[in-house]
RNA sequence: GGGCGAGUGGCGGAAUCGGUAGACGCGCUAGACUCAAAAUCUGGUUCUCGCAAGGGAGUGAGGGUUCAAGUCCCUCCUCGCCCACCA
């Protein structure tokens, strides 16, 4: 008998897929299509991980599933490859970025056909590869023409370590995302994407998207829409006013205080006399005070009162004014009215200060909470007394916006996405500036702007990338009137190349245009997006570029991702994260090589759990899925060398084949990898269980068929091997997916379990078609049953094909 | 503080619509094969009482709805993740 040796078979097929390029596809509308993709890995000089693995793994038996289903099933493959960890090597070895890019892609691929997942490699793109680059700098370009490119002076997150500027969601807990260091706020002239003016059509379409809870739930808050009103509140001295932002404006009869962020323009002018000084000093010390320091007291509030009053505009009291590190300069306008009877924040501040407390909205008996921040009933607010917070609203509003006092305004705490790095190693902006046009886009005939070799990549910590030092290429001339100019030395933040690489799968070697629409619109949106990571940055740009795109005509749809397959993270065995310092890391091409081979390792981590949750390796766990793939093997064997003269009724085979088929078909549809592999091990022991022997030579050849085919997705190779080995034709990914008839799953005899009150007493057997009395009949029947029925039964209840309840 | 999840054997987990809790795998265990071991095959494995048939308990805790609750409702506890002074 052949013994199963995945050392062999593995790579024979691998040729074999690889030469017949088994996986390159094309538009062709007659068939169903379905777009498949992992996120594009950083192809980094460690190799691919556990985690690439468990990814890929998803993904390919998702694509060969559907192209067991006949569909057209595009599942590509590309490198994000711009990025801090090829640049910081470069500086350290003084090997060029690109050269050693180019090292790692090559070890990525070699790796990812070992793991024989199921690729179209015609389509393979590299985010750094200039012919990529350049579309990504026409879309600069074309956003900049819209609007929504543009350069602007402010203070800006600025890592210390890695000498750039950062986005607000490359912050994380006020260090930097790549090196951990803490981040620094600096004034610096910046390129921005204006997502801001999407955040509604962004939000929009959240809610009808087919993606896990918890990522919208991020994007919505991240997005962070407040509807409220500006108010302005005038100055007692002086014709200035100060406005702030509030949601809450049926609140604002009871504003007894105002509070300016410490960066707010007025508060310094609007200290007075004896609190000059003081005032001044607490600006001093709060703006030295990174935000990370100021929001991390949560609990004591500070501030200083200027000695200046304004007016309250509905109330016509004078309230002083307050600055307070505990309102955020970025957010709203930079002040806020206090309202200490409806607001914590507000209150523990009134207490502290011994400001005033004015209740505006009454509290209901039953609550006993000192401050009542939900709506309400208005009290002590005049002519608005009576009215609930919703009316109440919209009437002050309105009537400070008839006497020119404020205006309905919604705010969102998301900002424009901060785009330059001054880093070399990515995609330089397609700008030139030049004296007499100022920044002025690179026309498209001169894209791509080709990133200039040069000596040093470190960067100077001057503010400019390391491409400053390179004076040929800085050195320019004007797309609009031929005089000198100076390039851009800012590259293009690395979330700007991947925003659009989703859409260059369908066209990825177009030198004449990004893609061609009528490719783009039959292969996206995708169908299916797998990973593990990015709930908020990447997943929110890819979104933001593709309206823009669409709201330029260049594709057909919004949202780029239909269907968002979010899977947790496998950890160590100890179930701590891998890492290579505790030495706990496993090298999926490792247990490959054990003699596990790829089908084990694929199998196995798609049986681990669900594949949302977070798992742990066990290094047994792939010893018994080696065993369930070895006892498919053995089947086959068994069957082929057997004598095949078979006899006999073939019910009971049929009946499990077809079953099952239902159940793993089913289980695939909800991506419910791990019960599908269950009841394919259930299967295989049914039919362990039957022997050759009894059952006609059709009956097997179907229920090892199928057998094969449904194993395919997860253990690709050795389903080619036996599918050859049965009989096959050609390759088992275009062989049909097996299909069940449902009478045939229906067991000519059922079981039907006998409660008495809810307890199980016993089971009976019966024919499939009894009668419902018949079977009640035969369930009051049973021995041990009749033993606890006492009486004539008050109830009895049959729920088809499953039991039997009788209440005494 | 807010939001979203989750608590089921020794372990990972299953139970898709309220219908026999613990599928499947790991581990453990008994047997077959073997001179022996490994591999492989077959059986057992929630706890508990019982030789067995069978009984009792049981899905974080407590209550409720129902003929029937892991699943629905209420109160509470614990853990995880994300956001976190956004007015």
């Amino acid at each position: 008998m052949r013994r199963y040796n995945p050392a062999e078979i593995e790579p024979k097929w691998q040729a074999v897929w690889e030469e017949q390029k088994a996986n390159e596809v094309d538009v062709d509308t007659s068939k169903v299509k379905t777009y498949v993709s992992g996120m594009f890995p950083y192809p980094s000089g460690a190799g691919m991980h556990t985690g690439h693995a468990f990814s890929y793994s998803i993904v390919d038996a998702i694509a060969r599933f559907y192209r067991q289903h006949g569909h057209n099933v595009l599942n590509p493959m590309g490198w994000d490859t711009f990025g801090l960890p090829a640049e910081n090597y470069a500086i350290k070895t003084g090997t060029a970025p690109a050269k050693v890019t180019a090292e790692n892609i090559a070890n990525f691929k070699k790796q990812f056909k070992r793991m024989g997942v199921s690729i179209d490699w015609s389509r393979e793109i590299n985010t750094s590869d200039p012919e990529y680059y350049k579309w990504t700098q026409w879309v600069f370009t074309k956003l900049f023409e819209r609007g929504l490119a543009y350069q602007k002076e402010s203070l800006q997150w600025w890592c210390p370590v890695d000498k750039t500027v950062l986005a607000n969601e490359q912050v994380e807990g006020g260090h930097c995302w790549r090196c951990g260091s803490l981040v620094e706020k600096k004034s610096m002239k910046q390129w921005f994407f204006k997502i801001t003016e999407y955040a509604d059509a962004l939000l929009d379409e959240i809610e009808d998207l087919d993606w896990p809870q918890k990522i919208k739930t991020a994007q919505t808050n991240w997005i962070g829409k407040s509807v409220g009103a500006e108010i302005q509140f005038k100055l007692v001295e002086g014709d200035g006013s100060i406005t702030v932002f509030s949601t809450r404006p049926d609140t604002i009869f009871g504003a007894s205080f105002i509070v300016l962020a410490p960066e707010h323009s007025l508060a310094l002018g609007l200290a007075k006399g004896d609190f000059k000084e003081a005032t001044e000093s607490y600006i001093k010390e709060a703006v030295k005070k990174s935000e990370m320091e100021r929001t991390n007291d949560t609990k004591e509030k500070t501030g200083v009162f200027t000695g200046s009053y304004a007016i309250n505009p509905v109330s016509g009291e004078q309230v002083p004014i307050w600055v307070a590190d505990y309102v955020l300069g970025g957010y709203g306008t930079g002040a806020v009215m206090g309202v200490p009877a409806h607001d914590e924040r507000d209150f523990a501040f009134a207490e502290k200060y011994h400001l005033p407390v004015v209740e505006v909205i009454e509290k209901p008996a039953a609550n006993d909470e000192q401050v009542y921040h939900d709506e309400g009933v208005l009290i002590n607010s005049g002519k608005y007394n009576g009215l609930l917070s919703n009316e109440a609203r919209e009437k002050i509003v309105a009537w400070l916006e008839e006497n020119g006092l404020g205006a309905a305004k919604t705010t969102y705490k998301m900002r424009d996405w901060l785009i330059s790095r001054q880093r070399y190693w990515g995609a330089p902006i397609p700008i030139v500036h030049c004296e007499e046009h100022g920044a002025v886009p690179v026309p498209e005939d001169q894209l791509p702007v080709v990133l200039p070799e040069i000596e040093d990549y470190a960067p100077k910590g001057d503010g400019k990338s390391a491409l400053a030092s390179a004076t040929d290429w800085v050195q320019t001339t004007c797309p609009e009137c031929g005089k000198p100019a100076l390039r851009e030395t800012d590259t293009m933040d690395g979330y700007a190349c991947s925003s659009w690489y989703l859409l260059r799968y369908g066209d990825p070697h177009n030198a004449e245009r990004a893609w061609d629409p009528e490719k783009i619109n039959y292969w996206n949106p995708l169908d299916f997006y797998v990973g593990g990571d990015h709930a908020v940055a990447h997943l929110l740009y890819v979104r933001f570029w593709t309206h823009v795109f669409h709201d330029m005509g260049l594709v057909n749809f919004k949202e780029p991702v239909k269907k968002l397959v979010y899977h947790g993270y496998i950890n160590a065995e100890d179930g701590t994260k891998m890492s290579k310092s505790k030495g706990n890391v496993i090298d999926p091409l490792d247990v490959i090589d054990q003699g596990y081979g790829a089908d084990a390792l694929r199998t196995y981590v798609l049986f681990m759990g669900p594949i949302e949750l977070d798992a742990s390796w066990d290094s047994r766990g792939i010893a018994g899925i080696y065993r369930f793939l070895n006892r498919i093997w053995t089947l086959v064997q068994q069957y082929e060398e057997a004598s095949k003269e078979f006899t006999g009724h073939d019910d009971a085979i049929r009946v499990v084949q077809h079953k099952t088929i239902r159940k793993v078909t089913d289980d695939f549809r909800r991506l419910s990898f791990n019960t599908a592999i269950a009841a394919l091990m259930e299967y295989v022991n049914e039919l362990y269980k039957f022997k050759v022997e009894g059952f006609s030579n059709e009956a097997w050849r179907d229920a090892l068929t199928a057998l094969v085919q449904m194993v395919a997705p997860f253990a690709p190779h050795m389903a080619d091997e036996l599918w050859q080995q049965l009989g096959g034709e050609g390759l088992v990914q275009n062989a049909t997916w097996p299909e069940w008839d449902e009478d045939l799953t229906v067991e000519d005899t059922i079981t039907i379990a006998v409660q008495v009150n809810g307890k199980l007493r016993g089971e009976v057997s019966v024919g499939k078609d009894t009668d419902p009395e018949e079977i009640k009949a035969k369930a009051l029947a049973h021995e041990n049953v009749a033993k606890f029925v006492t009486g004539e039964p008050k109830k009895v209840i049959y729920v088809p094909g499953r039991l039997v309840s009788i209440v005494i």
